[in-house]
DNA sequence: CCATTTTCGTACCGTGCGGTATTCATACCG
DNA sequence: CGGTATGAATACCGCACGGTACGAAAATGG
């Protein structure tokens, strides 16, 4: 079904893996952290040219931001997805947690490019830089959303505002893959989930 | 009462001021993050010439080891020596909050270097990092021991284990800094760490 | 076959890095 | 004064970086 015999465009065939090369380059950024993996690096490992790299995503800056799109795709969605599930409270913030204390296994690192993108936000360029702000807001929205509906059915009673919990929750996930991308005993990450996510399922005052 | 006459050492005096030298390196280290300042950098603030810093630490590894000495001395252990101190539970932990998210100063820069060389930890020289890991085993364990007080006293219920809640207190704190270094809003971080410690000053149930 | 079009990669540019060889400046001693 | 000892800075090294100029290679069209 694959019309080899239709119009073929008219110059030399182009032989460069884009979504090879944004494999790379998603690995290695996740991997490693963003920066500490250089372009020149990223050619290395895909065994490509520089130029052609350069042709195709135009620089560096690019080149993260199509990384973190088909990262975002690919790997982020599908785990906000779970928060429009009609499951349990408790059942999502474990896969939550699950989620975010993953081990390393051959094909898929530790940790979460986005959240490492997030780290080193002054660093990127502009436009993967408004990239992950625009990833943030729709994750802590998601959040929000996700507590919002389990508070209206009962299921949990906020500790704080919608605003201040959601944010909670955001910095609590990520300083977890921080840590977990850092080496950290995922036990140990775990147990403190559980300690931070207390104050959601237990609810108690929380005056200072 | 200085001797100006007691014997001066032979050659040509020396003029290289360390102390102010120190400052700077640790000025810079703190306000931007510890990778991203170069010697030259540091060289360039410092008014000095790259051999004379070069000739009184040795290399980067040495001078970050010296500016961690010199902050350590003069900014942690001052706020670790407040976890001795017998007030409440809640007034110690409380001023541990308002270390941890202080806003700028003109003199002192938000966060904390020694957080920053922590997250930093894989790409610190031996030197520095040994010294970083050293000091993170010591302030886990002033935790533990403020907890454990406290915990004897009756003052709070250890939710977990004592090295597991002593790392979360630690990772918190850690987190904090972390997220006030990165110009995160000062109220925000702290109403965080209040839903964050309710697990402290809240004791119920963590079970899954 | 040759001109044209498009893609390819080698080989390079300028910059900033960590680190240093070398030479000059300033002190004491006799 | 000259000899000796020490500290100072200029000017450099090799390297890796992000990015590109440019000619060879591979296809189509006539």
């Amino acid at each position: 079904m694959t019309d080899d015999s239709t119009k073929r465009p008219r110059g030399r065939p182009k032989t460069f893996d884009r979504a090879r090369t944004l494999d790379v380059a998603i690995d290695s950024y996740w991997r490693h952290s963003v920066d500490s993996v250089s372009v020149n690096e990223i050619c290395r490992r895909a065994k490509i040219s520089k130029p052609g790299l350069y042709r195709e995503f135009g620089d560096e800056d690019h080149l993260m931001d199509a990384a973190l799109t088909r990262y975002s795709e690919t790997v982020l969605a599908p785990v906000l997805a779970t928060l429009s599930d009609d499951r349990p409270f408790r059942k999502t913030l474990e896969s939550l947690i699950e989620f975010a204390t993953r081990e390393e296994t051959p094909h898929v690192p530790a940790g979460c490019l986005f959240a490492k993108m997030r780290s080193f936000r002054w660093r990127l360029g502009p436009v993967t830089g408004e990239h992950v702000d625009q990833l943030s807001e729709g994750a802590i929205a998601a959040y929000a959303a996700w507590l919002e509906r389990r508070a209206n059915r009962g299921e949990i009673e906020l500790p704080a505002p919608i605003e201040i919990t959601a944010t909670y929750v955001d910095a609590q996930l990520t300083m977890m893959l921080t840590q977990i991308s850092a080496g950290e005993d995922p036990e140990l990450v775990r147990a403190h989930a559980h300690l931070a996510f207390a104050v959601l399922t237990n609810p108690t005052s929380t005056s200072p």
